[in-house]
DNA sequence: GTGCTAGGTTGAACACGTTCAACTTAGGAG
DNA sequence: CTCCTAAGTTGAACGTGTTCAACCTAGCAC
């Protein structure tokens, strides 16, 4: 067997247990979705489907990963010529907002397991790594078309503290059980324009000495490792 | 029997119970205490417990509930005297870790349960409704205390959010690996001097627009339910 | 052809959280 | 005393996520 059919009897499998879970979690949600379901509408037995995820939250770190790639694609597509952070900044989110609904229903389920701090999924983890960079690296593009001048080490912190922002609106997201969203989607907006306009506010003197504090401290914080 | 020895008896199991839970939580971490051992070393049967708790998730309930007394405890002591906002927040959250610090060993677990938005635990939940008010109470003593005028639109809504900060440091600290909680208590020094600067800010006009528009931001998505 | 190996596959078994129908006990009513 | 009710108590049973020793299969070396 070469190394390419080799690996495409297992990636074949791998597919039919994340279809079969896609399927499960958006008709069941998470919780309702067993293992035995899984393995049972992807052909495969229960056994087998651990030896391509290690454990059942393994199996939603596949979406996630998805959504990560949908979103970079929508908000790079929404953010074309468009110049203003504000605006950079909403259309961002907003696209998220939309990559994300289908995952909705589950959210809940699926954000309990990545908020467990030691586990895979945690947004702090090494094994969400890659993305975690992306995210920072999404947010660095938003600011980079952006015409906005700002202190320069308030702009090398912005991408992650924009990410952090980020992190936040998802946390409101996960908690939001409006139709379609729209509470997060009013947060999202209008919260995009109030960074954009507490940015300008660093060009005042007083406001500047505040925010180099802060983002002093965000980078105490870093390099005081555990 | 009379209604008081009549709960006495269901009080003194009740207390078997979370004693038992206490301890092997401190010994081996929410994950690896089995309600069958709690129950064991409470000298109850494993159904009893289920009597007394709904669900392994509300024993924590119990910690929790306790560690919200202490904290307001600890809390009016600490900030007897004090004036300055910036110290009073310091002194308030700081008193927060030290009350929290017993719990750390499985903070980890124990917020995993938290997290989950229609559970129990939830902050949001009606179930911590009281300790969520609670919570904000605190917050409201801790400016009542200061030497600081705000705009009253402000005024109103800061309880609230710094109740709502606080959730923000909670989580840094469930994350936070390092001895002591030494990052979080960096945190929360510094962040409390920040945010008193911050507040001061909104004495400039500019400065002063923007915090009123967070405001405004803050109360519409309250008064829009889902 | 005959091994050999590594990747793939299996289902029984384990420990756990949770449920529930049955049982026991305490105290008041007659 | 005897009954009655509500609180308290029990452990077997269920469904779950996860593990594991055994097994199978495809390709390679000879």
């Amino acid at each position: 067997m070469s190394d390419a059919s080799r690996s495409a009897r297992g990636a074949q499998t791998r597919e039919a247990i994340t279809t079969a879970a896609r399927a499960l979690f958006l008709e069941r949600g998470y919780d309702a979705t067993t293992m035995r379901a899984v393995a049972q509408r992807a052909g495969v037995s229960l056994g087998n489907a651990y030896y391509y995820f290690a454990s059942k939250d393994h199996l939603v770190q596949e979406f996630y990963g998805e959504l990560q790639l949908d979103h970079a694609a929508a908000a790079e597509a929404a953010l074309d010529g468009v110049r203003g952070l504000g605006e950079r900044l909403a259309l961002a989110w907003e696209a998220w907002v939309d990559v994300a609904e289908p995952l909705r229903p589950f959210a809940g389920s699926f954000f309990r397991v990545a908020a467990e701090p030691t586990g895979p999924l945690s947004p702090f983890s090494a094994e969400s790594s890659p993305a975690r960079e992306a995210g920072i690296e999404l947010h660095r593009a938003v600011l980079d078309g952006a015409d906005l001048a700002l202190p320069s080490q308030l702009r090398a912190e912005l991408p992650e503290l924009l990410w952090l922002a980020h992190m936040g609106v998802v946390l409101f997201w996960v908690y939001d059980a409006s139709p379609d969203a729209g509470r997060t989607r009013v947060l999202v907006r209008r919260a995009a324009g109030l960074i954009d306009r507490l940015l300008r506010l660093t060009r005042l003197p007083g406001a500047r000495g505040l925010a180099l504090d802060v983002v002093r401290l965000v980078t105490d914080l870093r390099t005081r490792p555990a």
